[in-house]
DNA sequence: TTGTATGCGTTATCAA
DNA sequence: TTGATAACGCATACAA
């Protein structure tokens, strides 16, 4: 252990009330004194013990992140923006991969919520509100990003892609597509059901329904999209529609080896992909906005637990390249 | 503020003492009285709040990871495998992404190792281990993963791809590729170096000497490879090589403008990009294996922070597909 | 302007 | 086998 308080305002001569103050501005201190503990400060190199700190104020000045996958560039990207907006307040940023597990989800939740993170940020794998309300102590801060759960009563930064779906749909008809193959991610996922939604919507708003023998869905997190993908093209696709980016990624190395009468649309979850994507056409999500609005939100219900919950929208945008 | 320990005293009509004893197994208690805690425990979703534990033990149980880019799959293939392997033990792991920078990986470093983590993982952008040192507490327990700095005395789990790198370039000699493209990453790094100066001396044993010109550096973190990679297949290059995944993901797009009479050697950074890199030949990083070992080497770092520094080395390893 | 004393929620040392 | 209680290092209400 480093020097600590007591050590100081012995060093300085003043009391350890005198220190704090001084080192916390909560209190005028005459300049002279307070130039004494400085340097006392310095000289022992002093800083403060945060879990004593933690332990007496409740604050820890750090806000936890869970995410499903962090090997997902989708969120690598997020949590590049959350960190950034933190740290312009003091804040540190936590991030712990819960692996698309409900299960790991709750539990590490219960092991942060109670003394080591401020607020929670989540992209939740489970699929109620209510499973984790119960681990949480009451008005604990959370912010729902990305995915929407049922019985939600938590902040909520969440992207609308409806609209840039049904121009991708209504892109790909007026150009004469007929079979259009089609992947999007895991079921459960609000995502994946607010996309696939959009995707019919979009046929029936054109007085069509899409064959829907050529709509697939991951079942799992780490399901290999190349098969579905090589079944759709052996079944005469010409166009191609991608749920996601990574999706997408792992389907390339199928793509190089067949001809190439397809055109191709896909999300774009990350600008690091916009090079790999050249010549697709991309349905881009604000994913980087998403982060910095969770960030800025959670530091908001951290400072006021009381005030309703909000709910964030933004939306993803339609480019035909 | 959730359940207390008294809390789950009462409620157990125990004495406090028993249940931190139940809970950590310090000492005998009759198993009756362990199960109406443990039971107590349960029903309240009590969790030991972890700021008046680290202040009374001094132990955090925490571990800080020092990331130069959260959006690289290599570093995120690292977090995963560090987190799963703390988890065994209780720890948590704390992401900071320094984004290449030594500025902000010197000052996330000063203001983590004072109460906030037990330890630090490192993928440094430093070059120097004396430009951190200043700045940690005497002993503070460290490890260095995947990048060595000069003058280094803390521990190092590291990577060499010297073998790899002479059998992959064995391999494009034997083929009869003259002209070789190559594009490393960023020119300050140790990795660069050593895969730079492995590629050289593969040349040299067989009594060669490459073509520097073909041999390019990206010399920013966020630097395009693209131009790079189009200007070496204009100058001829039958065969390329990346010294990272990223750049080869990169230059995909470049790749299919081209016919392709071309081998690509490229490293492979994660499991994630085995599909996309299909029929190229890689020099496979034990990437999870090293976050593994950074994660075994903290924590025996933390629990015996006066042993002599270890240094651990993993090898690459060439497949020619 | 400064000092004293209490308590945050644990762990661990005594006692019983 | 269990309970009472003293720290851990700090912030802060209350005194002076």
């Amino acid at each position: 252990m480093g020097a600590k308080i007591t050590d100081v305002a012995a060093l300085a001569g003043v009391s350890i009330a005198t220190v704090s103050h001084v080192l916390n501005g909560s209190r005028p201190v005459r300049e002279e004194t307070a130039e004494r503990v400085l340097q006392a400060v310095h000289a022992l190199h002093y800083t403060p013990n945060s879990s004593a700190r933690s332990l007496k104020t409740g604050n820890k000045r750090m806000v936890g992140f869970l995410v499903p996958d962090i090997s997902n560039l989708f969120f690598a990207t997020m949590i590049d923006a959350i960190e950034r907006e933190i740290a312009k307040r003091g804040y540190h940023l936590m991030v712990v991969n819960t692996c698309e597990s409900g299960e790991k989800e709750r539990s590490v939740l219960q092991s942060l919520c109670t003394g080591i993170v401020d607020g929670l940020i989540i992209a939740s794998s489970l699929s109620d509100y209510r499973e984790m309300e119960d681990y949480l102590p009451p008005k604990f801060p959370i912010v729902l990003v990305d995915r929407r759960l049922e019985n939600n009563s938590a902040d909520l930064v969440e992207t609308v892609s409806y609209r840039a779906i049904y121009e991708s749909v209504d892109y790909l008809l007026r150009r004469g597509h007929e079979k259009i193959g089609c992947i999007f991610g895991l079921p459960h996922l609000s995502t994946t059901q607010n996309r696939y939604d959009a995707y019919l919507r979009a046929f029936r708003e054109h007085g069509l329904s899409p064959d829907e023998s050529l709509i697939r869905k991951l079942p799992r997190a780490d399901s290999n999209p190349v098969p579905l993908c090589e079944e759709l093209i052996e079944k005469g696709c010409t166009a191609l529609f991608f749920g996601n980016s990574r999706t997408c990624v792992q389907s390339l190395c199928v793509l190089r080896h067949y001809p190439e009468p397809y055109e191709i649309v896909t999300f774009l979850d990350s600008p690091e992909y916009r090079e790999l994507f050249q010549g697709m056409h991309v349905i881009e999500q604000p994913t980087g906005s998403m982060g910095a609005m969770a960030g800025e939100q959670i530091l908001k219900r951290i400072a006021h637990p009381d005030v309703p919950a909000r709910e964030i929208l933004l939306h993803s945008v339609f480019h035909d390249n």
